[in-house]
DNA sequence: AGTGAGGCCTGAAAGC
DNA sequence: TGCTTTCAGGCCTCAC
């Protein structure tokens, strides 16, 4: 689930009820991740008090006092639940437990292609998991000219590109599909075929759609502590994402037009569009 | 150097 | 119904 906005709405989330607080125990039941947990992971955060809650990309960053960060991801699968105490029975995959006075965390991730370490806090920008990063996509530094600059020289298309976090963060598989659409550019265009002029469309049309679902995920914040525990994510309203075979909303209105939305494979990715309103 | 395939995991859905 | 196969919104490593 977790792109951007996912990540985005739970750190307002975890700001809103984890400030100040001190940590006073942490189970690791799962240290096998993308990462491995450090196995003094809960020694080294134990006893300390969470200053801030950031976001980099789609990685969380809990912030300590202790001089160190807990760096979260969480893959495909991955949730974060806040609750007002441990529960007596934990459910399946709930991995990572860390319990303030009032308040209770928990990972949970199915698959583990996520993560939760620790690291100093000063080393955070030169972590591994962080140098290779490309600017956020609401920052000045990614404008048309900098995607124009990043992509003119490359030869495949523009879509997977748009997934290299290395040019643009934050951007996952169905926000790519989305976000061309909007922009009225086939996902298969070879990326030094792309204009200024496009690059200008992809920047503003990725803000758009990172926007559209942080707001309304922003929105179902007033009950992201649900009975279960879980975050209420957002459901987007996808034009083209998982819609193969129906008619985008601007062919809809043609009543000549007999083309549907094409599902393709793209660098091992599905990729949906509309060969007729992207060109 | 840049690119695409493969792999990490589990579970839901589709196929038989 | 039940078993098997396919697919999934991320990202890293490894060949070419």
């Amino acid at each position: 689930m977790p792109e951007l906005p996912e990540v985005e709405t739970i750190k307002t989330a975890l700001n809103k009820s984890l400030i100040n607080k001190k940590i006073k125990n942490v189970n690791v039941l799962q240290d096998k991740f993308r990462i491995k947990t450090q196995s003094d992971f809960a020694k080294r955060i134990e006893n300390s008090q969470i200053t801030k809650i950031k976001r980099r990309a789609k990685y969380l960053i809990i912030v300590l006092d202790n001089g160190y960060s807990i760096i979260n991801h969480l893959g495909m699968s991955g949730q974060i639940k806040i609750l007002k105490e441990k529960p007596s029975i934990l459910d399946k995959h709930d991995h990572i437990i860390i319990e303030c006075n009032d308040i209770c965390i928990i990972y949970n991730d199915a698959r583990r292609f996520g993560l939760m370490i620790y690291e100093k806090t000063n080393l955070l920008n030169e972590h591994k998991l962080f140098k290779h990063l490309g600017p956020e996509p609401f920052c000045d530094e990614y404008n048309g000219q900098y995607l124009f600059n990043k992509i003119k020289n490359k030869k495949s298309p523009i879509k997977p590109a748009l997934l290299d976090q290395s040019i643009i963060v934050g951007i996952g598989n169905i926000y790519a599909s989305e976000l061309l659409y909007d922009a009225k550019i086939s996902p298969i265009r070879p990326c030094n075929m792309i204009t200024l002029d496009e690059c200008n469309k992809i920047v503003i049309e990725s803000r758009h759609v990172l926007e559209r679902a942080i707001k309304a995920g922003g929105s179902t914040l007033k009950d992201y502590k649900k009975p279960d525990g879980s975050l209420g994510y957002f459901q987007n309203a996808h034009k083209v994402y998982g819609k193969e075979n129906q008619l985008c909303p601007i062919c809809k209105s043609n009543i000549n037009q007999k083309h549907c939305i094409k599902k393709i494979i793209q660098a091992g990715r599905s990729s949906f569009y509309c060969s007729i309103t992207q060109k």
